[in-house]
DNA sequence: GAATTAAATGTAATAATACTACAAAATATC
DNA sequence: GATATTTTGTAGTATTATTACATTTAATTC
């Protein structure tokens, strides 16, 4: 919901334009807001809520206002929660599990649509791809090979610093490279990105908005998750990314000519005398 | 709050009771519901609906719904839908993302808590471990590997099955193995897992039940997807996987001496200067 | 750059919805 | 069986959402 509000807010009149901003900006609010009082908070009329609700192809206010609640709940339920020595094993899960829940949820919220489209036709209308992190994103990066290779689409991870500055010399302008980083801040992977930007190669970050990294990018798919220090930070950004890779893989497969899927059947056979059958067990 | 109706309906009186029975049984219904229609399907007044909100504790019939409709929205068991062509990126982010969290559900819910116990007991109690995995599962041990050595726990990934064997063979008996494997019964892990079993390695394992991989497990992490064969399968299956990782780490960090966190501490510390400052931008 | 047209926005009236006061039933209490 | 108490509904009021229409603002054409 905020997602699509996000997404259609330039599209709005210069009045709905600031409905869509209180919106954004106070959520909550918003929910608990009448339609009067949202509209004084915009400082535009009545009739201007039930139309930019109609913009959303709702029916009116009424219909928003629950919407956004349930979209709100739905995020809002799993609050993260620190973790303690005193936690039972099954507290435990429960908070690690919610954690990555809410991240996940997270991503769905900031993912915009257009700009996965965007990347998904960079990626195909390459000759090849590279995806470049470092650190804990080194994990993302080889997972998203792996995700692409079944697909048929062959990439180059790159990990290591060095090797990925050497490789970013050597692109081309009809290749592009991905990078994942939840910070955008490593100075490592950013003097990599320059050095890929100046051989002429298209840049798509994962990675946090307002970085130098997505400064940095072509097409850039914003993910912020909260700065927090605690344990499961690492453990959150990496299923966040993970997420997004997944569905740009994933979008690539379905929106790209039949192909690819084929391609990934035959992925799944040639595995397939490597596993014990289940009728012998 | 359906289970707050549950617990409060012997208490009502009998119009308000009809009310709680129409909501406990058509709760969706009830959230698209006005005041009136609400009345007429529970065969009371309206100001008896109104009654019924504040016997909840709650100011109103608009404060009801909102609740509800937060209530049931975050109990929305995101169903997995299949993927196709046509749908639009938004579609797609969604169904990709909510898969993710649905299998992050089903990881919380089959989880147990003895088992997790059992297993970080094992883990703090053996002098190292050894990971392994093949295929898909290969990110997610090194993953793992990630993770513990974060913590301070020096531990060996393998995702190549001659590796792995060869370092199976060399096991000793304060040793253990951490097997991650979806479907249990890749011929390749089997036999690494015999012959670390044979070396006197306690064995840990990620996998699904009644698989011959936990049939050789001493602890036994069940984790059962659906068999989809859809191009998420896999997407699934590792999410899943490094959730369950990301507990044992965790709850290994949080049990043990506080040493583990202090240790985290220090090596987030270590990759500071790494990183471009938020000032300079 | 003025005139015309179209789009956007707000005012004011109307409709729908939620809520309240009070009176009538129903139930319990003596 | 009368009285008190609780429950419920009727009818009216207040609030909130929506619509019709007029006004303003912006865009387009000459």
């Amino acid at each position: 919901m905020l997602n699509q509000i996000r997404a259609i807010q330039p599209e709005l009149s210069k009045s709905e334009f600031k409905v869509a901003a209180t919106v954004l900006d106070t959520p909550q609010r918003c929910v608990e807001a009448t339609m009067h009082e949202l509209a004084l908070a915009s400082g535009v009329s009545e009739p201007t809520i039930v139309r930019f609700c109609r913009s959303l192809r709702l029916s009116g206010y009424r219909e928003f206002r629950l919407r956004l609640a349930q979209d709100l709940a739905s995020q809002v339920h799993y609050q993260h929660s620190q973790i303690d020595a005193n936690d039972s094993a099954d507290q435990l899960v429960d908070k690690v599990i919610n954690s990555a829940i809410s991240s996940l949820t997270k991503v769905r919220n900031q993912l915009v649509a257009e700009v996965i489209d965007e990347a998904i036709s960079i990626i195909s209308s390459s000759r090849r791809m590279e995806i470049y992190g470092v650190g804990g994103a080194g994990i993302v990066v080889n997972d998203a090979q792996l995700k692409f290779a079944r697909l048929g689409i062959a990439t180059q991870p790159y990990s290591d610093i060095y090797l990925q500055r050497v490789a970013a010399a050597l692109l081309e302008a009809d290749t592009c490279v991905l990078a994942i980083s939840n910070s955008g801040r490593s100075k490592d992977l950013l003097e990599s990105i320059k050095i890929a930007k100046k051989s002429g190669a298209t840049i798509i970050s994962i990675t946090a908005s307002a970085s130098p990294l997505a400064a940095l990018s072509d097409s850039h798919l914003a993910i912020d998750l909260d700065e927090d220090k605690d344990h499961l930070a690492p453990i959150k950004a990496r299923i966040a990314h993970m997420a997004v890779v997944d569905t740009l893989a994933i979008g690539l497969a379905v929106r790209s000519k039949p192909a690819y899927l084929e391609r990934l059947r035959q992925a799944n056979l040639a595995l397939e005398d490597r596993f014990e059958s289940r009728n012998r067990r």
